[in-house]
DNA sequence: AACGAACTTGACAATCATTTTCATTAAGCA
DNA sequence: TGCTTAATGAAAATGATTGTCAAGTTCGTT
């Protein structure tokens, strides 16, 4: 009767295979690409549709970078957010439980649901400073 | 000799003002047919370059949607964050001086300075659930 | 093992926000 | 008033993402 099936690919294993491997956040192209120079080509529309699938299957985080280009990364086991220099692109990956709570408690208390929120902190690294 | 000048033009004040009329967040393109509809036409380039202008000369606020649009809004004196729906676009300002205090503390940990951060939450508001 | 309905794919065209180009216009100082 | 240079804006270019649709696959069923 009514199977909605998600199937397997060789295009949806190449792409999870590829996000495992560079296990760093990456841009839909730069994913394609990857794929491309591999010899495991996968069109770049597939990449695509892929990518936001699994995203909103929350099988891999997405964020969106500070031009508007969206880049995926494995989902890693915790919630984290990014220290990043301005000078040299050097990130840090921080947790911050506190920002969770409040972000949440916050939304409770204006009364929204579903809610996600990014934070991303900028700044100049030891070594650039 | 060098007047390293940034000049007044009638463009630059219709953006400010729209951006004081209109107080919301509004991108670019909203504003440009806002100015237009009222007579007061500038240009569509002009008026990205206006806004970019001033958001990094700290005078609007500008954030970036979920669907990576920028949109701007006039700034308010203190530091805040925002609370945006996702459905509508209703926004309330929140402050949160203990993300504040967590950002500041992070960085000095790992010897970042001269930092900023963005932080937005997104859900769906009261009305729209 | 073959069938077939529904899901997938991918080349290409279409969108759409944003940026670049570059010739024209206008601020503001001397 | 003149002049230097910033500012403007129309049009073309860019670049990521989405839509289209015919052809190819998957997988439960026969």
């Amino acid at each position: 009767m009514s199977s909605v099936g998600i199937r397997s690919t060789r295009q949806r294993s190449a792409v999870t295979s590829a996000l495992t491997e560079l296990n760093d956040f990456r841009s839909t192209q730069e994913i394609h690409e990857y794929l491309k120079e591999r010899g495991d080509s996968v069109g770049l529309t597939t990449v695509y549709r892929t990518l936001q699938a699994l995203s909103s299957a929350g099988e891999v985080d997405a964020i969106l970078r500070e031009d508007g280009e969206s880049i995926y990364r494995m989902c890693s086991p915790a919630h984290h957010h990014h220290l990043v220099c301005r000078s040299c692109g050097l990130t840090v990956e921080v947790e911050g439980p506190t920002v969770e709570k409040w972000a949440d408690s916050v939304s409770a208390e204006h009364g929204f649901s579903s809610v996600s929120h990014t934070l991303e902190i900028f700044g100049l690294c030891p070594t650039c400073s």
